[in-house]
RNA sequence: GCCCCGGUAAACCAAUCGGCAGAGUUGACGGAUUCAAAAUCCGUGCAGUGUGGGUUCGAGUCCCACCCGGGGCACCA
């Protein structure tokens, strides 16, 4: 290499240099860690990225959420506050049992070996984290916690086991949580989900629904409005009341809920869900046969034919009656497979008139129809559309002549004094199913003893470790590979010392995220799931950052989570995540990435053909957070090329060696521009307007750029300044570049802990302001103007004006609006 | 079917409170530099804001209806 050519070498930007230098000596640094110290008065602040599964490498969306969450955490260390940042795995799941499977090896193998490479690829990225609180939820440290809070749930009945309807996955062979079920599939792998009768444990979170729907006003303009949207028709809260109607042959009156009482005289039939066991226990004896072949029709369907619209609605009749308790009219029972066995009680009063899945049922099996409700619209019987909305009733006794929430109170009122019934909520949402049949989970600390039943494990005796099972031992076979490890399952009883069997059942893996966050607070913590006092000083999370696709199945399940444990005395907030933002998607060609699309981009790929830092500042420049970006509109070599610009400014102001010496501030044009950009990129942070923050950075570059090349060159103590902010700002998007930039300054690394700039409120304000003259709402002049001018000093200065003027051309003035000191329009006319 | 979010230049994206439609980037074109190219620097053009109404002195921004795209919920009694 010639002289030449290794001066201009050394004049070129070389992102892979540049990261290789850095990343060395950042590791010496340690800038990143938080500090526990009780008497640290730094403003604390906690930022949390949703922490990752151990899949394979990060990928794209990684990528973008962590330079997104990144920028964020450096702009708080920046500002001197104590910074919580920390990084994680949720290392159990299924995808590591079945590598482990395929491999002949132990789920761990594949786990560690994939967040080992997560890791080193996170520090290449440059990522602020506190490595030392770390964490894998597959560890035993961890997991014991799960099996400890398991317990007090349990103590508190909020852990159950009941026989149960469940989604079945055929190919995961495991059951499903209904969060979990998305259209009718697997939310995993896909497969079509089955429907099976087991034993299973659940969280009694619908004991919550109400807490977590009251909260959700809280979060209201502090989470994204669609995430709250989400989980308020997650939670399905519907009002109304039960009923109690007596049925022919049955001790026991059966419950219904409907959410309109006031049509309960309209009722000419009672369905019961066909594949309820409620079906089989009324029917008469004479017509079971028929029921049960009906049933057998019913479930064959899936859960997607089954509620495909438009389908005909089928049915039995059961042979017995029931009878309507305000009238004691004796009314048909069905059974059908409109009504669902799990959500209400499973039955319901049928009135056809006034709705349209019981009038769509009584057309297709001639049963009445009887309105009681006067709408004014065409009937229901021969028109076969339900009236469905308010009206007056009729033919109902004591309401008649009543609107419907008049009606309402007053049936609920007569229902309750009867002992026939009384309001009530309803919810869709249902308990949360927390058994899986599959390894690699949290094992539940529960044995079962064929005389004292369940038994807790004893607390000392947490964590209950997962046997080694490994290869062909995992293969899924309907039951958890756990109830083959026979030395593992046999144990005695803790409480009479007689033979039995631990629960061969492991949690899912959502319990290991529904408390992480808390766990970061004393990650080493041995006296409990974490340090009270610790949490007390850092959670609630101040920020969370993640994909709205956990929008309802990990945020749900961590409100409740932390409702729970407030319930307790062990958290003293009633909210995890104060703020949440949810980042879009990074998308190919208008598609999501995948494998059979082929439009997958390898995040390696690109990092080491742009560098990290071009590549995060794309992800950040491309759009707002949370919209998704299209990988195929981006040109990262633009990033490259900016950054080089900012580079050379550095480099450009150590060769002119120039200095800032008190009283010579320089260019006053250029620390405008510079004090501006300060201000500006404060704000559009604050706002999480990262994307309009670098394109201010852009600005500050070409304004430096030009006041280096034409204005009044490298050595003035403005281009300094400029350089300088720079330096800081771009340390929130390009923390490579911008220590590298820091050091050709002649500043002490890192650049990380410079201090976020101040703008001086006297380089803000400015002499003199453009007001626009309209005409007739259209700009006809412009006059400068001070900024301060009064309202009548604008109109005169505007009305003199010669565009003014001209526009008018000797028309009268009807009207002046004046906005000083931006805009005066003159109505004319 | 119901409910949310979005639609601005060839592309991605800006536009505090209703106040000059353009900050930034890409692409295109032109110039400087160069033997030439790359790199670098400078400059140029490109839309009246999905459609139709309304409110207003003034609407990308507010209201109504519709179209298109994305998302959520959906026999939920």
């Amino acid at each position: 290499m010639t002289a030449a050519e290794s001066a201009e070498a050394a004049q070129r930007y070389d992102p892979r240099a540049i990261q290789e230098k850095w990343q060395r000596r950042w590791e010496k640094l340690d800038t990143f860690r938080a500090s526990d110290d009780p008497a640290d008065t730094r403003e604390r602040a906690y930022l949390l990225d949703m922490f990752p599964y151990p899949s394979g490498d990060l990928h794209m969306g990684h990528a973008e959420a962590y330079a997104i969450g990144d920028a964020i955490a450096r702009y708080w260390f920046q500002l001197g506050r104590n910074v919580l940042h920390p990084i994680g795995w949720d290392a159990f799941g299924l995808p590591a049992e079945n590598a482990a499977i395929r491999n002949n090896a132990h789920p761990a193998d594949w786990t560690y070996a994939n967040i080992e490479t997560q890791a080193e690829s996170f520090r290449r990225y440059a990522v602020s984290f506190d490595w030392s609180r770390r964490l894998q939820t597959c560890d035993p440290e961890y997991y014991h916690w799960n099996q400890w809070l398991f317990l007090r749930f349990y103590e508190r009945e909020l852990a159950y086991r009941k026989d149960g309807y469940v989604n079945w996955c055929p190919k995961d062979q495991t059951v499903l949580a209904n969060e979990q079920v998305i259209d009718g599939r697997c939310e995993r792998c896909g497969t079509v989900v089955v429907r099976r009768t087991l034993t299973q444990w659940y969280f009694r979170i619908t004991s919550y629904a109400d807490q977590l729907l009251a909260d959700a006003e809280a979060l209201e303009r502090k989470w994204p409005e669609r995430v709250l949207l989400m989980q308020r028709n997650w939670i399905g809260r519907s009002e109304g009341a039960e009923v109690h109607f007596a049925v022919e042959g049955r001790d026991e009156p059966v419950t219904v809920f409907t959410t309109r009482p006031d049509t309960l005289y309209g009722a000419t039939f009672f369905v019961v869900a066909a594949d309820s066991p409620l079906a089989e226990e009324l029917c008469e004896p004479s017509r079971l046969e028929e029921l049960r072949a009906y049933v057998a029709e019913v479930r064959k369907l899936t859960d997607i034919e089954r509620q495909a619209t438009g389908r005909d609605k089928t049915g039995v009749f059961l042979g017995v009656h029931a009878v309507n308790p305000v009238n004691d009219e004796l009314i048909p029972v069905w059974a059908a497979d409109y009504v669902l066995p799990d959500y209400g009680t499973g039955a319901i009063m049928a009135v056809p008139a006034h709705d349209q899945r019981d009038l769509d049922f009584a057309r297709a099996y001639g049963l009445p129809v009887r309105g009681v409700l006067e709408t004014g619209q065409p009937d229901p019987a021969t028109g076969g559309i339900a009236t469905a909305g308010d009206g007056q009733l009729i033919n109902s006794g004591p309401l008649n002549g009543l609107g419907k929430a008049e009606a309402i109170a007053r049936i609920t009122a007569i229902l309750a004094e009867k002992g026939l019934g009384h309001a009530a909520v309803n919810y869709r949402l249902r308990d949360w199913l927390v058994s899986r049949q599959r390894f690699w989970g949290t094992p539940i600390p529960i044995i079962h003893c064929p005389s004292c039943g369940e038994v807790p494990v004893p607390e000392e005796e947490l964590p209950v470790v997962l046997p080694d099972l490994r290869g062909q031992d995992l293969v899924p076979k309907g039951v958890s590979p756990l109830a083959a490890a026979t030395d593992w399952v046999n144990v005695s009883c803790p409480k009479c010392g007689g033979p039995a069997k631990r629960d061969t059942d492991t949690m899912d893996t959502f319990v290991d995220s529904s408390w992480y966050f808390l766990r970061y607070c004393s990650p080493h913590y041995a006296e409990g799931p974490f340090d009270p006092d610790n949490v007390r000083r850092w959670a609630p999370v101040d920020l969370y950052v993640g994909g709205v696709e956990h929008a309802i199945l990990h945020l749900l399940y961590s409100r409740f989570f932390v409702k729970v444990l407030h319930d307790m005395g062990l958290v003293d907030f009633r909210e995890p995540f104060t703020r949440l933002l949810n980042q879009g998607q990074v998308i190919n060609g208008g598609k999501a990435m995948s494998k059979s699309l082929g439009n997958g981009v390898d995040l390696g790929r690109q990092l080491a053909a742009h560098g990290v830092d071009a590549i995060r500042l794309t992800m950040i420049s491309a759009s707002p957070p949370e919209d998704d970006i299209d990988w195929a509109d981006m040109r990262p070599e633009a990033m490259v090329k900016f950054l080089a610009r900012a580079w050379r400014i550095a480099g450009d102001v150590a060769a002119a060696g120039s200095s800032r010496p008190d009283g010579e501030p320089g260019d006053v044009a250029l620390r405008r521009v510079t004090h501006h950009t300060i201000d500006d990129v404060t704000r559009l942070v604050e706002a999480h307007r990262l994307n309009v923050a670098v394109a201010r950075l852009m600005e500050l570059v070409n304004a430096t750029r030009r006041a280096i090349d034409s204005g009044p060159g490298a050595g003035d103590p403005a281009v300094r300044e400029a350089a300088e902010v720079l330096a800081v700002l771009l340390s929130l998007f390009a923390p490579y570049t911008a220590d590298e930039c820091w050091e050709l300054l002649g500043h002490q690394p890192s650049v990380a802990r410079a201090g976020w700039p101040v703008a001086d409120p006297a380089l803000l304000v400015t002499d003199s302001v453009t007001a626009v003259v309209q005409v007739n709402g259209k700009v006809r002049d412009r006059v400068e103007v001070p900024p301060d001018i009064s309202e009548d000093d604008l109109r005169e200065v505007a009305l003199a004006a010669a565009g003014v003027i001209r526009a008018l051309g000797g028309q009268s003035i009807r009207k002046v609006i004046v906005r000083a000191p931006k805009l005066v329009n003159v109505v004319a006319g």
